[in-house]
DNA sequence: GCGACAG
DNA sequence: ATCTTGTCGC
């Protein structure tokens, strides 16, 4: 059965696989083996609902990006009870980032159609588990899926913060949210988990890149066409200033329904003038903006 | 035992 | 991630 009623705030972007979902309370052995089942069904080739080339961060209409935040100007323009079969308009872009509050997590989304913010949402949650390399997923997944729910749209693509296939077991957290919510994703780290980069990544120009391939330290999954030499994900230089501070690549990597070449040629196309491509920028500056409502 | 590790 | 002053440069 429909809805009976309009579209209320968390109708879209429910778990398609809430089987997988990082419960809290598992044994660690639980919880690698979850990660094991995520990895397997999860999609590392391109299975996108839009043309990869349609994202950028240009505003078509006026020309004139609206970085400002708030919501949809004249309320509901569209129906938008779906997905946009319709226009050409640049896809639906989540940028997800959290801040901390003590115990807690202040999980941020901020969603971009071309440049402009369609629409934010945060959620505050309880933490259950430490920060623990390799299980990042269990500390921060339920959070953002709390903020996740919180959202009217229901966007085409997901950015992360923190890794998605370059992950021991294949299955970071843009992997594992990614399955869940069976919707395309990309993580974006600052720094590298796992895997060889080809080349040294030290000091290169902008728009530089190369692969990172699975080593001794990530395990093979089953249902993949995988390989010790499989290209897990790119180091990619998105930003170089013309001084000294030698600016350290990000490391990109497919969370489920792309390719790693793919998402490095997305991330490339989300890239303004920060080092982080601007969604990821945003929520980032909006989980810190909102966290100074919660301080004590 | 040693090394190594997203946020 | 978070704790934090000043400092260099467009």
């Amino acid at each position: 059965m429909a809805r009976a009623v309009p579209a209320a705030a968390g109708s879209e972007m429910r778990p398609a696989r809430p089987d997988l979902a990082p419960r809290p309370g598992l044994s660690r052995d639980e919880m690698e083996s979850l990660q094991r089942r995520v990895a397997e069904a999860a999609v590392f080739e391109d299975d996108l609902p839009f043309d990869p080339t349609r994202v950028s961060l240009d505003t078509p209409e006026t020309g004139n990006q609206t970085l400002t935040g708030a919501v949809a100007p004249g309320g509901d323009t569209d129906t938008d009870g779906d997905a946009d079969t319709d226009t050409n308009s640049p896809p639906l872009v989540a940028g997800i980032d959290q801040s901390f509050l003590d115990d807690r997590a202040l999980s941020a989304v901020v969603v971009l159609r071309g440049g402009e913010v369609v629409e934010r949402v945060h959620a505050v949650s309880d933490l259950d588990l430490p920060y623990i390399p390799g299980l990042l997923s269990f500390r921060e997944g339920g959070p953002i899926l709390d903020a996740l729910a919180e959202l009217d749209c229901d966007p085409d693509l997901l950015v992360f913060d923190g890794s998605g296939r370059i992950h021991f077991r294949q299955a970071g957290l843009a992997t594992h949210l990614g399955v869940v919510c069976d919707a395309p994703s990309i993580g974006v780290a600052k720094s590298l988990l796992c895997g060889t980069p080809d080349e040294d990544v030290d000091g290169r120009p902008e728009g530089w890149r190369t692969p990172i391939r699975a080593d001794d330290s990530v395990d093979p999954v089953g249902g993949h066409p995988d390989g010790p030499e499989t290209t897990i994900g790119y180091a990619f230089q998105s930003r170089q200033y013309d001084s000294r501070p030698i600016v350290n690549p990000l490391y990109v990597s497919p969370g489920h329904r792309l390719s790693a070449a793919t998402a490095v040629d997305l991330v490339s196309r989300l890239s303004g003038s920060y080092k982080l491509p601007e969604p990821t920028r945003l929520a980032d500056a909006y989980a810190d903006e909102a966290k100074a409502q919660y301080e004590d």
